[in-house]
RNA sequence: GCUCCGAUAGCUCAGUGGUAGAGCGCCUCCUUGGUAAGGAGGAGGUCCCGGGUUCAAGUCCCGGUCGGAGCUCCA
């Protein structure tokens, strides 16, 4: 017999031979039924996997992410199945599950069009319908090369076997692919998926190898699964930074003064600056300087820094002055070092925590350049700490206060991963890795704060901790990051003097809180949809008079909002419906109402944003003391 | 950069070889309104640029420019 542990500790004997299929059985027919995969040792397997020893086992249902994982995986098998169905001579490339469902690669002559994709769709429905079982078999190299003669990419990523490596297939109906696994047990497990989109993709990733076509699609366990993600996707367009910016006209970018640079409109410009206001009066008070530095140097100095070296294809080619070569600068470090190194600093003078809204460029290949999110030219708000070692857990430390003030403002909440050395290239020894490394961990743990490893994932030159923000509709973006730098110190030759009169290296730490102004407004665009908390709104009040009898009365109401710094404009156009949707479509937060009966008592009628006609009849001061209120406190809602 | 798709009024888009269209926006006039579009009239186009095919090109072909999707998540 073998003995079986199971999730919650239990021990099961089930005879040699068993398959995971069995166990579940043996635990109880209901979840027999509702198994789909299994995993044994954690490591995820088909239900038809035969145990060879004592395991721990777990059974997947459709409640496990991991079943998900292997019920989008075959999802890309029956599309595979239906397209050579339909396209016999389609080549086969790989086909994985991934974060949001599936792909499947194909070599196929003409690229795909929208009408073929809802050929292959209902073509998938049959497939699913037939209900073939997947069936896994392993094979030599030499049965594998004869199964897939016809098949080039496949020939080729046979090659790369090793000779005591595993080689497995798997048959649905008429359909074989080299395949790891594990899938569902049938294809009939496949009842909810829909295929989204078609796109070029390189064989292996490689830009010089051909050029295949992939289909994205889904697929769920519930059809309420299905409709609910569907939603999401629709939702996610809607919040369109790029077109929420043009209708809110917040920025545009122009051909004429080029791709991925950003023209921030006046009502774009409002966002930003109080983005920079608030975080220059929050890091003030976090003990920083405000420095600035040029936009364009020297670029003898980025020789120094190693951009030259390392980050060259990032970097906009070089202007002539005089015959000197000068580069607009694609990160703000050289400037920081070089105002650190105009004097001779002590240890009396550490920390030296520098910051600045840099202004940088980069190079972007046209392809990736996306609105906002992606460009050539864009905002950092950049800081360097320049401190002794011994100081590098209490800058952490300020760093994550700071980090949580600055997210929890925005209403993001946010997940921390901590990156370790690379494996390939890297700067300093092994020591100085996990020293810095156990620092940063010793530091997040000592203050209970919860944390992920992503190994190999940090920059050469040294460890960093990634924040990740969770947007409104559940999206990450990038956040702010903090670096530990190995490199710079050295190259530049930093120095201060220490305690004991002789000459130390200082440590370097690079961080951003929004990251670049550009991608961070477009993502919070995106964030609350074009309706923004109203410290951000580009319009905080729109006054609108019931009729022209009021105009001087709501006029007067303007005025006062004005003169304490409250954003009011006046609506004095159509009628008073029309007036209301204007405001509303332009996501005003407040509409402040005034009529006969306000003009003559000095109320206003209040409308919220979004509140339909709710509305409140309140004294005016009484008004503009709460948006006061809410303003200062940066309410978000 | 590469593959595919696209480019027509300020915006969103229809028009597929024969007189350039709609909705919204904009302008003017009427209406003076009580909570998500009051009514009427009007202006506005080098159909992205260059070349080709044709009696005839917004439409078909070639080249370019710009924009979009994708190109990382390893059978």
């Amino acid at each position: 017999m073998i003995n079986v542990t199971l999730p919650d500790g239990t021990v099961l004997e089930v005879p040699p031979d068993s398959s995971i299929g069995d166990v579940a059985a043996a635990i109880g027919p209901g979840l027999a039924k509702a198994a789909v995969a299994g995993q044994i040792d954690g490591e995820t397997v088909d239900l038809g996997t035969k145990l060879s020893g004592d395991a721990a086992v777990r059974i997947l249902t459709e409640r496990d992410d991991d079943a998900l994982a292997v019920l989008r995986h075959s999802a890309a098998h029956v599309l595979a199945t239906a397209v050579r169905e339909l396209r016999p001579g389609a080549g086969i490339g790989f086909g994985p599950a991934i974060d949001d469902g599936f792909y499947y690669d194909f070599d196929v002559p003409e690229p795909f069009t929208p009408a073929d994709l809802e050929i292959f769709e209902a073509k998938m429905a049959d497939v699913a319908k037939a209900n073939h079982p997947f069936e896994r078999r392993v094979v030599s190299l030499e049965e594998a090369r004869a199964l897939f003669a016809d098949d080039p990419l496949k020939l080729e990523r046979l090659e790369e076997f090793s000779e005591d490596e595993v080689i497995t297939v798997y048959q649905d109906g008429p359909f074989l692919d080299l395949c790891r696994g594990p899938h569902v047990p049938s294809t009939g497990s496949l009842k909810h998926f829909k295929l989204l989109s078609g796109a070029g993709a390189y064989w292996r990733g490689d830009e010089k190898r051909q050029m295949l076509q992939r289909i994205y699609g889904t697929a769920f366990f519930k059809k309420s699964q299905l409709t609910e993600h569907l939603e999401r996707l629709e939702e996610a367009k809607k919040r369109d930074h790029r077109v929420l910016g043009r209708e809110l006209d917040l920025f545009s970018t122009d051909p004429r003064i080029g791709p991925g640079l950003i023209l921030w409109h006046p009502k774009g410009a409002i966002i930003r600056n109080e983005v920079e206001r608030f975080e220059q009066e929050l890091i003030l008070r976090h003990g920083y300087d405000l420095v600035y530095t040029p936009h364009v140097m020297n670029e003898r100095i980025f020789e120094i820094s190693g951009h030259l070296e390392n980050f060259k294809d990032g970097m906009f080619g070089a202007l002539d002055v005089e015959g000197v070569a000068y580069r607009p600068k694609p990160m703000n470090c050289p400037g920081h070092i070089a105002i650190y190194q105009s004097q001779q600093r002590s240890y009396r003078d550490l920390p030296i925590r520098m910051a600045e809204f840099g202004t940088c460029y980069r190079y972007e290949r046209s392809g990736v350049l996306h609105g906002m999110l992606r460009v050539r030219g864009f905002t950092q708000d950049d800081a360097h700490i320049f401190c002794t070692p011994d100081q590098v857990p209490g800058e952490i430390e300020r760093l994550l206060d700071l980090v949580d003030e600055i997210l929890t403002a925005f209403g993001y909440p946010y997940a921390i991963s901590l990156a370790t050395k690379p494996e390939e290239k890297a700067l300093g020894t092994d020591e100085q890795w996990d020293t810095a490394v156990q620092t940063l961990a010793d530091t997040l743990e000592s203050r209970g704060v919860e944390f992920e490893y992503d190994k190999g994932g940090g920059a050469f030159y040294g460890p960093k901790l990634d924040f990740k923000l969770i947007d409104a509709i559940g999206r990450e973006w990038q956040g702010p990051t903090v670096q530990l730098d190995f490199n710079l110190p050295d190259r530049f030759d930093l120095e201060y003097v220490g305690e004991d009169n002789e000459r130390h290296r200082p440590v370097m730490i690079h961080r951003v809180l929004v990251g670049s102004m550009e991608r961070f407004v477009g993502g919070l665009i995106e964030h609350y949809a074009g309706a923004f908390p109203i410290w951000l709104a580009p319009e905080q009040v729109r006054v609108l008079p019931i009729s022209e009898h009021f105009l001087d009365s709501a006029s007067d109401f303007v005025d006062q909002l004005k003169a304490v710094g409250i954003r009011a404009v006046l609506a004095d156009r159509e009628t008073l419906s029309y007036r209301i949707r204007d405001a509303e479509m332009h996501k005003v937060p407040y509409m402040a109402v005034i009529g006969e009966r306000e003009a003559e008592a000095g109320t206003v009628a209040v409308r919220k944003r979004g509140a339909g006609k709710k509305q409140e009849v309140i004294d005016r001061a009484e008004f503009v003391q709460q948006v006061q209120g809410e303003i200062e406190s940066r309410t978000l809602d």
